[in-house]
DNA sequence: TAAGGTGGGATTGCATGCAAACGGACCGAC
DNA sequence: GTCGGTCCGTTTGCATGCAATCCCACCTTA
């Protein structure tokens, strides 16, 4: 990104961004955002810049920098684009087969996720931790397998967005879960057995039914939230 | 982006790198810059710092920034994705429908370049410029009515791209540009007709042959270059 | 001769100072 | 009372200085 500092400030405020710390239209000083992080203001410069370019961030010559506000339509369109090239990395990651290892670590991920799931009840953290981080295993490996190098930057823009990202993801309902790792099988499955077309389109309403779970968990009124699109 | 003189100064270094004035893997010193540019190192520094977002560059701490090498493949992955996101605007403006005004611009931009690839003799300047520009007013009027804020930003990415990038762009051929006008009439109809997966597929489908012309046209050997996709 | 260590030049990383631009408050005029 | 203008505090934009790091060549030693 850039430099040792800087980098480790863009990450921070970065974060913050996303857990909703600042309010929509909020001007970030960079005096005070520097005193906030103890550096100076060359560092956080390089940061706010930095997390413009990710479109977190408003700009305007001569008055800096405010964060960005973020609607439903925009969550919406977020999720129409995820679904579009993990779609397309699924596809791709069929087409060119994948190694060995990238089988053996979605396996792995599958299965734990399923006995993760194995009960009923509400998930505890570490059930959560481990949920997070294998449906993670899963996404990346398949992008990872997709030979394009514009997949996983473009899909990191679009996922990083304020109040449906991954920490504060789901509602970590079970069932919502099983389904997810169902679809999970079925993708492995078509790319696996070489079948492109299927894969690209299985993977693409995966992600498209998640969108519509979170907004619908996101909604005051959950009764058709998803649906609208 | 930045600032003022930043801004313009990562402009200038953004359009030396895709016209090719660097050699791949080369090291961009920060001094060196700024006595090209007649700037200090601060403004170059947040220059580097935004074509390297780009992914134009590539960063290592304490050791700078090295232009990025593109290969085959890299354009081959552009066009792809390109494809993919430009189908998704044409399938949403069909669902939306265009507005009066978008519709006219298209209408405009198909019938002028029409009337510029009449003849069938080799294009002069201004036939081309007029070219360039109607062509982009058709796509960007579509993604424009896509109503998805990613659309835009990503489809820049993966379009400034060095060797394949607009003043460069194709061999002119009479023959090709009047096949893409009737390509962009039939995606036009179908957008008018709200037809958005024909809009959909007819545009990847756009996309994905100017792509395979524009590779054939840069590869040595132009038996097949794109058909081995 | 080859391998490892060391020193110096060059380059990046960050802090700070100064100039320019912005915005808001106060004041005056109509 | 409202509109327009001017002044001043605040903030951004850029230049520059200094410290830290790196790269490379040279030297030492086995």
């Amino acid at each position: 990104m850039t430099q040792p500092i800087a980098q480790a400030l863009s990450a921070r405020l970065r974060d913050m961004i996303l857990a909703g710390e600042f309010r929509g239209g909020q001007h970030l000083r960079e005096v005070q955002l520097a005193q906030m992080f103890g550096a100076s203001r060359t560092p956080v410069r390089l940061a706010l810049a930095a997390n413009e370019k990710d479109g977190l961030l408003a700009y305007s010559p001569n008055r800096g920098y405010v964060v960005r506000p973020f609607d439903p339509g925009d969550i919406a369109g977020a999720f129409e684009m995820r679904a579009l090239i993990e779609g397309l990395a699924a596809r791709k990651a069929a087409e060119r087969g994948l190694s060995d290892e990238a089988l053996r670590r979605i396996a792995e991920a599958i299965d734990t996720v399923a006995r993760v799931l194995a009960t009923d009840e509400a998930l505890d953290d570490g059930a959560r931790e481990a949920w997070r981080t294998h449906n993670a295993v899963f996404h990346r490996t398949i992008i990872e397998s997709a030979d394009n190098r514009f997949i996983a930057p473009t899909l990191q823009t679009v996922q990083r967005i304020p109040s449906v990202y991954p920490p504060v993801l789901a509602s970590y309902d079970p069932a919502l879960l099983r389904k997810y790792n169902d679809h999970h099988r079925g993708i492995r499955d078509c790319i696996v057995a070489r079948q492109g077309v299927r894969a690209e389109f299985l993977m693409r309403e995966h992600v498209t039914v998640a969108g519509e779970d979170i907004r619908a968990s996101l909604h005051p009124a959950p009764e058709l939230a998803g649906a609208a699109e």
